[in-house]
DNA sequence: AACTAAATTCTACATTTGTAGAAACAATTC
DNA sequence: GAATTGTTTCTACAAATGTAGAATTTAGTT
């Protein structure tokens, strides 16, 4: 499943709103927003991938996501990981820790979810 | 800096090998191998990008990346994050953790890791 | 000097992506 | 029922991307 740039950013609406009419992912977008058909083309591509479809509401579609983000997600950050940091997750984590400048609070945080995951491994 | 998947590909070369030939970066591809002119219009569009040079060796060109991988990841997930984690590192991690189905031993690993930043923050 | 191997440039074409006008369609309102 | 509004379908085109043949250039070899 590989979404182009401008379909990744309707999916992010959908995912937010769960599902959305045409007129809620023109609203959705900030200024200058896209011709409807603009949207529509986007919407028509997506459902070829597979990546959303809708339920008809009288004369109009509420279009839904078919993936969830977090797959969506984890698939691209694999794929990353696969093809770029020798399949090694630990070699990802530690440019992550790195790159991103988190601060001393972020890393309290990501610490403690840390914690939290290895306890859910230890039964 | 937007590079597609082909010369994402090539650029992941060029970081391993630091610099490189035409005829190292076709061997470096595995079965099939593209035609050396693919690779040439590859290397010619990022050029054109500034992410790549070269220095003109008798006959050839050793080229070199001009952006560290370091950097280029950098910003690709920096990009994620604020596109699709509102803005939150934070919040990407914790997706990440369970997303990637870390092992206990990558796990601790990483709580190593998290805890060499935290102490390079605290002086 | 002629030949060969490697690389480069030029040109080309198919596919994907971004973008949207024109026309048609459906539901609602006057 | 005619007009309006939201939506969809059809069609189109420019830019980016994947891919590579043909011709040319360059360096080294015989």
């Amino acid at each position: 499943m590989q979404l182009s740039k401008g379909e990744e950013q309707i999916m992010e609406f959908l995912w937010q709103l769960e599902q959305a009419y045409m007129k809620d992912l023109i609203e959705a977008f900030p200024d200058p927003k896209p011709a409807a058909t603009t949207v529509a083309t986007l919407l028509k591509r997506m459902q070829d991938k597979g990546a959303v479809a809708y339920h008809t509401h009288g004369n109009s579609r509420a279009y839904y996501p078919l993936i969830s983000k977090n797959d969506y997600f984890s698939r691209q950050v694999k794929g990353m990981i696969n093809n770029f940091f020798g399949g090694s997750t630990t070699q990802f984590a530690s440019f992550f820790t790195s790159a991103t400048e988190m601060s001393k609070e972020e890393l309290e945080d990501l610490r403690r979810m840390v914690d939290q995951e290895i306890k859910k491994k230890k039964p």
